[in-house]
DNA sequence: GAAATTCATGGT
DNA sequence: ACCATGAATTTC
């Protein structure tokens, strides 16, 4: 078995080959640690299931969120504007205990190393896999060295820290205040970082208004400094902690790697957010600052910078250690002396300012017309053409040679500060604060601190006051005082999490992160459970489940599965159940004892069968002694006229009858059964396809009869005969059409590539075999390395994966799982066909179909897509079921509404978003209003129905 | 050849 | 909704 493993943030997804469902989770991590580069103590794994929530009443106990980004494209939200919580994998447990199946995804999320796994503030910082200390070991995975993570996905990761890994992750610093980790997370609650764990950093015996000669360097201790943090290149107020001087030889994480988190303060949640997550989140990823704690000493600046060779080697080789003002929970930071700089005190007036002058000025990188953080700019225009109307364009210098945002307009221009040379006065608290104005404000009361704000204060009462005592909810991030909550809290509350009134809910009923495994009921009664079975099961595609399920039709569903042609052929019998064409995994026969037979294998159990093609005998199922698990046993008793023989009796154009069976009066009146042909019945018939399971089309039960088989017993006999407008794949007719639609054997997603993988390996392993070898003892798979071998050889590789997989991949289909296997697809060399056979098939449509597409004006762009593919033949419908489907339950839309912004969403679907008072299109987000009233797309319903006959009554 | 699930149905 | 049952599979 395979599985998808994604970096959290989506960027990344590797696939690990050669599990099995029994394979320990430490087990998977030692792949991992081989694949993305990460030792196991560093990974946090989440599994968050199959994706069915969308679909079903929210289950997602408010109060939970999951561990993926929002702007991860796998991410489902739910209506509530929520996502479903994911649980985390530990050690010790299979992947089977965790129901991961085949493809599935598993999520990696990179803690820092730093970090105790097993402390609580572990989970708290876990997502700021870059943001503490690298170990002193510069092989490790930390983003300063080259591991084939993409910092990106470490990026996001730090910076959902807040948002979503919340779950488990609201242990606050507060807990443990000596945590070296910096976290994003500090202020989960409000208020309560305070006192800032720098206290216990503080040298003791310094005091803050006297300034200290360290002897080396420029800067005094305890002297104020504007700090640049070189992955925003922005200046931020700090002090001075301590100086040290580099060791030798020693080389610091290059530029870039020195910096400070964002914050989230108080209040300014909207504002704030915006940009604080989004230039927080390049300091994050780029970040790389050595943190120390109270035991720092000389000793572990040893990462510092000296690769210096000039006359100002020894500045160079100085270290500051400082603080930052605003963000005491940083700690203790290293910084380079050229990101240190005395701190600026001189406001430039208009008049002084000149073109080319460097000069300090705020920016808001994310919403320029909003305040954000302080830069290094120079002037490049001054304009004023009126006494009142000025306007100051620069160029942002953030630091590095080259690194220049050109001609930005300055919105501060009373707030342009001299940029000061080292040497200047140093200046301590004594001398005053010298704080700039910094970071966004609140667009509703725009930080006026006298004003009432319910957005960016207690949203209960609006005051600003007491900020220690609001506490901020872990789901909606509104803030409350404690004496405003109802009933009010007398003191703050231990919990980890805390929610609001409104957002608080019962867990119960959602697996949270981190939360241990239930034990299943079902697991436990099954065979390896009960016995002392020590069986590695779960390697192949035996006991897989199915990644996706055909809705388009019910699984009642009589007669052809639109979009399948005849002659489509899978390889795994788990596959065609996937398509809808028969859905049992084992069984033979598909049907309802009171309704009759919807499909069924011919897979040649029985050697007194004939098959002639258009026309055979089938037997009916029973009989056999499966007690001990078995799926196929001796024949030891009668079968009877039950169960799925009875269904397909009932197919038969004449009354049952379960003593002596029945003709039928009229054959081709009785119920379509589907009919697929298993290679394995090669040994009795012709017919049958070469490799996997064919689609044959649609036969008749003609009669059927009891009699004495070879087997001794009494078993049901049924004559089937074809009936479908389809040529049979065994005609030339059928070749040819075969042919043009360009249909092969389809293998499951990934498959061949780790069929390939496999056989690499173990061609390696054994290097005298070359993989080609003839002393191979197991059945299916050398046979089919060869095939392809052979096939590769030939250059007919395309072959291997015609059109229609192609298209089947493309199109996302029921659920999550088969949604994100399209871009998951790690190795696309195997899968996709390297040339498309050309499709010169057109699907026909009715003329009152072409009417009602007319006149559907509201979808007239999907529909002309959709025309684009009508002369693909089958794969018309492919694609119809991709255009229309809905964003919500990602099926065919039901009852579609067609919304103004001209997407299509079930009527349920929209009106379950109304009722949780989301009033956006699920799809794009547009606003459709409160009041929008729903108008179902008939014609478009019955476009649907039309083409996927009967799929609504799966609904 | 023995041993493992999954899926669907049908009865509670 | 839960449980028992049976099944023309597929490894190991």
């Amino acid at each position: 078995m395979w599985i998808q493993v994604r970096t959290i943030d989506g960027k990344e997804t590797r696939t690990v080959e050669d599990l099995s469902r029994l394979t320990k989770i430490e087990s998977l991590r030692l792949k991992i640690q081989d694949i993305f580069n990460v030792s196991p103590q560093q990974q946090r794994l989440f599994y968050r299931g199959k994706q069915e929530f969308a679909n079903s009443s929210c289950a997602r106990a408010r109060g939970t969120r999951c561990a993926i980004p929002r702007d991860n494209v796998d991410a489902r939200m739910c209506f509530c504007g929520s996502f479903v919580g994911a649980i985390e994998m530990e050690d010790g447990q299979t992947l089977f205990d965790y129901n991961v199946g085949l493809n599935d995804i598993v999520q990696l999320l990179i803690r820092s190393q730093a970090d105790p796994p097993d402390s609580p503030a572990t989970k708290d910082s876990s997502g700021v896999a870059c943001s503490s200390a690298p170990p002193p070991d510069s092989k490790s995975e930390s983003c300063s060295s080259p591991a084939p993570v993409s910092p990106a996905s470490m990026e996001t990761s730090a910076n959902m820290n807040n948002e979503n890994i919340s779950i488990t992750s609201s242990t606050v610093n507060e807990t443990k205040p000596d945590t070296s980790a910096i976290s994003n997370s500090t202020s989960t609650k409000n208020g309560f970082k305070s006192p800032s764990p720098a206290q216990d950093t503080q040298p003791p015996t310094s005091s803050k208004n006297t300034l200290t000669d360290p002897g080396i360097g420029l800067y005094k201790i305890n002297e104020l400094v504007d700090c640049r943090d070189v992955s925003i290149g922005a200046w931020f107020e700090a002090c001075i902690e301590n100086v040290t001087l580099t060791p030798k030889g020693q080389i610091t994480p290059t530029k870039g790697k020195v910096g400070r988190p964002p914050k989230r303060t108080n209040g300014k949640l909207e504002a704030e957010q915006g940009q604080a997550n989004s230039q927080g989140q390049t300091t994050d990823s780029n970040r790389n600052n050595v943190v120390l704690n109270s035991e720092s000493n000389g000793a572990s600046t040893s990462r510092t910078d000296s690769t210096a060779v000039d006359s100002k080697q020894r500045e160079e080789d100085v270290v500051y250690h400082i603080k930052y003002e605003d963000y005491p929970e940083n700690g203790v930071v290293e910084m380079r002396a050229v990101d240190v700089r005395p701190r600026a005190r001189s406001l430039l007036r208009w008049d002084q300012l000149q073109v080319g002058m460097h000069v300090m000025v705020n920016y808001n990188m994310e919403t320029p017309e909003e305040r954000g953080f302080w830069f290094d700019a120079e002037i490049v225009a001054l304009n004023q053409p009126s006494r009142t109307n000025k306007e100051l364009r620069v160029n942002i210098l953030l630091g590095g040679p080259g690194d220049v945002i050109g001609d930005l307009k300055v919105q501060f221009l009373d707030e342009i500060y001299q940029v000061e040379k080292p040497g200047a006065r140093p200046l301590s608290v004594a001398d005053g604060q010298f704080k700039r104005k910094s970071g966004p404000e609140c667009k509703h009361c725009k930080a006026d601190p006298d004003a009432e704000c319910r957005f960016c204060s207690c949203c209960v009462c609006g005051g600003k006051q007491d900020a220690h005592m609001q506490l901020l909810c872990d789901e909606c991030n509104m803030a409350f005082h404690i004496y405003c909550l109802n009933p009010p809290l007398a003191t703050i509350p231990d919990d980890e999490d805390w929610y609001c009134p409104t957002c608080k809910n019962d867990t119960s009923e959602v697996v949270k992160a981190g939360e241990k495994l239930k034990a299943s009921k079902k697991k436990a009664k099954m065979p390896s459970a009960t016995t002392e079975s020590q069986r590695d099961w779960g390697k192949g595609m035996a006991c897989v489940g199915r990644t996706k399920e055909c809705t388009i039709v019910p699984s009642n569903h009589y007669g052809p599965i639109p979009g399948v042609p005849v002659g489509t052929t899978w390889k795994f019998r788990v596959q065609v159940s996937e398509a809808g064409v028969h859905r049992p995994h084992v069984g033979g026969i598909h049907g309802r004892s009171n309704d009759g037979s919807y499909s069924l294998v011919l897979a040649g159990g029985f050697e007194d069968e004939v098959d002639r093609g258009d026309e055979f005998t089938y037997t009916g199922s029973g009989g056999r002694d499966l007690s001990g698990n078995k799926r196929i046993g001796e024949h030891c008793f009668d079968q009877t006229l039950t169960h799925m023989n009875r269904a397909l009796a009932l197919n038969c154009d004449a009354p049952l009858n379960d003593k002596d069976g029945a003709e039928s009066r009229n054959w081709r009146a009785g119920k379509p059964v589907r009919v697929v042909r298993s290679s394995k019945g090669r040994r009795i018939s012709k017919y049958a396809p070469e490799e996997g399971n064919r689609y044959d089309g649609i036969y008749k039960v003609v009669k059927y009869w009891p009699e004495i088989g070879k087997c001794g017993y009494l078993v049901w006999r049924y004559l089937l005969r074809r009936d479908d407008q389809e040529p049979a794949p065994w005609t030339p007719e059928g070749l040819e059409r075969i042919q043009k639609l360009g249909l092969a054997v389809q293998y499951p997603p990934g498959y061949l590539a780790a069929m390939a993988n496999k056989t690499k390996k173990e061609a390696c392993a054994r290097p005298g075999r070359g993989g080609r070898g003839k002393h191979y003892t197991g059945r299916g798979r050398p046979r089919r390395q060869r095939k392809i071998k052979e096939k590769e050889e030939n250059g007919e590789a395309a072959e291997e994966k015609p059109p229609v997989a192609k298209v089947e991949e493309e199109a996302p289909q029921s659920n999550g799982a088969q949604k994100t296997s399209g871009d998951t697809e790690p190795s696309p060399a195997e899968e996709p066909p390297s040339k498309r056979v050309k499709i010169e098939e057109t699907f026909q449509l009715s003329e009152q179909q072409e009417q009602l597409i007319r006149e559907d004006t509201a979808n007239k762009k999907l529909w002309d897509e959709a025309m684009e593919h009508l002369k693909e033949g089958p794969n018309f419908l492919r694609k119809m079921e991709q255009i229309f489907m809905c964003v919500c339950c990602q099926e065919l839309a039901f009852q579609p509404v067609t919304t103004v912004c001209s997407h299509n969403v079930c009527k349920t679907c929209l009106q379950r978003s109304f009722r949780a008072k989301v009033y956006t299109c699920p799809a794009c987000r547009h606003d459709l209003g409160k009041d929008y009233v729903m108008t179902q797309n008939k014609m478009l319903q019955i476009l649907l129905d039309q083409f996927f006959p009967g799929y609504s009554k799966g609904r």
